[in-house]
DNA sequence: ATCAGAACATACTAATTAGTATGTTTTATG
DNA sequence: CATAAAACATACTAATTAGTATGTTCTGAT
C-alpha cells in the first residue's frame, strides 16, 4: 500500500476502535492524532471534517466489515434457516472484535447520529437493508424450496430477526453476564424452527 | 408544589426533553439553563454536577414515566398475551412522547452512557429488569392458566420480546417510513399466538 | 421584624473542542 | 536533478464546555 493511504487506513481504523468503545461524540480528533501518532496537518489533509472522516468509516470500515460476518454467510448455503441461527450465534458469541460491553458498532452510530446527521443515517440505512435484503433473500429461498410454510411473510421475518439481534446487543450493554445472549438464542431457534 | 421543587422539576422535564431528541453527551449545561431560563446557580445549587442530574432524570422522570407505560398495563390482566402485544402497538403507534426518530429514551441512555458510566448502567439495568419481569408473570399466568404450552420458557420469551422492541425503536431511527414498524408488529402477532 | 439558611444570580476560569494558517518535507515525474 | 504537487508538521484561534467563586434575594421560623 502507498503510504500515503496507510496513513488513511491507520487514522480509520484507530479511530473505529476508539469510536466503538466510546462513541462518536466523545471522540475528539486530538485522541485520534495522539493514538495514532499522526499529526492534525495529515489528519486534515486526509480529511476536511470530523464527519467526513465518520462517513469515511461507516463505508470503508464498517460497511465492508458487516459484509464479510452478516452478509457472506447467508449466501448460497443448503439449509438458510440454520445458516441464520448459525450467524446470529456466531455474531453474539464467537465475533472476537465484537464486545458485549460496546454493543454493535453499526447501532451504537445509529443510536447517537440520527436523526440529525442525515449523511449518516443515509449511509447506516443502506447497511441495515442490505443485511435485510439477505436474509429475505435466505427465507424467500427456503419458502421455493418447500422447508418452511408458504405463509411466510420473509420481509416481516427478516425485520424480526433483525430486531431482535440489534435489541439483543443494545441490552447485553448492562447486563452482567451473557445469560442474555443465551436465552435470546434458544428463544431465536425455537421461533426460527417454528417456521417450518 | 414548592417553587424550589418546581425549579428542580422543570429542569428535569426540559432537560430530558432536549437529551431524549439530541442525546446526553450534546446537551450542554448552558443549552439547558437557556430553555429552562433558570441561572448556572440556580442549576447547579439543585444539582452537584451534570451526571446527577442525568441520574436524577431516570430515576425521577424515565422510570416513573416506563412504569406506567411499559409496567402498569400488565398488572391483573385477562388475556395477558394479548395485552403484551398491544402494550407493544400502544408503545410503537400511540404514545405520543415517543417519537420513531428518536429512538427509546431509555435505550438511548444505555447506548451512550454504558459502558462507562456504571452510575447509569445500574440505574438503567432496574428499569430494563423490572420490565422483564412484568412480562415473565405474564407468561407464568399464562401458563397457570393452560392457555399457553407448559413448556413455554418465560424468561426466554421475555428476552425475546424485549430485544425485537429495543431493536425495532432503534431501526426505527434510520427508517424513512413506520413500515417497519407494521412488518414487526404482525410478526410478533404471529409469534405471541405461536406459543399457544 | 429579624435573621439564618435556602434559593437563586452573575461573572468568571481552565480545559477541551474542531478547525485554520502557514509553514516544511517527501515523492513522483519529466 | 529540478520541480511541482502531494503529504505532513507546528502553532495558533475562537468557540464551547463543566464547573466555581462570590455575591444577592427570598422565605419561613422565632
Amino acid at each position: 500500500m502507498k503510504k500515503a493511504l496507510s496513513t488513511r487506513q491507520n487514522i480509520l481504523e484507530k479511530a473505529f476502535d476508539i469510536i466503538y468503545t466510546k462513541s462518536y461524540q466523545t471522540t475528539s480528533i486530538d485522541e485520534i492524532i495522539a493514538t495514532t501518532k499522526v499529526t492534525k496537518g495529515a489528519f486534515y489533509y486526509h480529511f476536511k471534517t470530523k464527519d467526513e472522516m465518520g462517513i469515511a468509516i461507516i463505508n470503508e470500515i464498517v460497511k465492508p466489515t458487516m459484509e464479510e460476518a452478516y452478509i457472506a454467510p447467508l449466501r448460497n448455503v443448503a439449509n438458510p434457516i440454520e445458516q441464520i441461527y448459525a450467524m446470529i450465534t456466531s455474531l453474539l458469541l464467537e465475533t472476537p472484535y465484537l464486545k458485549p460491553a460496546y454493543g454493535c458498532p453499526a447501532g451504537n452510530l445509529i443510536q447517537e447520529m440520527s436523526p440529525w446527521h442525515t449523511e449518516f443515517s443515509k449511509a447506516l440505512n443502506e447497511l441495515v437493508l442490505e443485511w435485510k435484503t439477505a436474509i429475505e433473500n435466505c427465507l424467500q429461498k427456503e419458502i421455493e424450496n418447500g422447508t418452511i410454510a408458504k405463509t411466510t411473510n420473509p420481509k416481516q421475518v427478516a425485520q424480526f430477526v433483525i430486531s431482535s439481534y440489534w435489541g439483543t446487543r443494545n441490552l447485553a450493554k448492562i447486563a452482567t453476564s451473557t445469560n442474555c445472549y443465551r436465552d435470546y438464542l434458544n428463544e431465536l431457534k425455537r421461533y426460527l424452527n417454528n417456521l417450518k
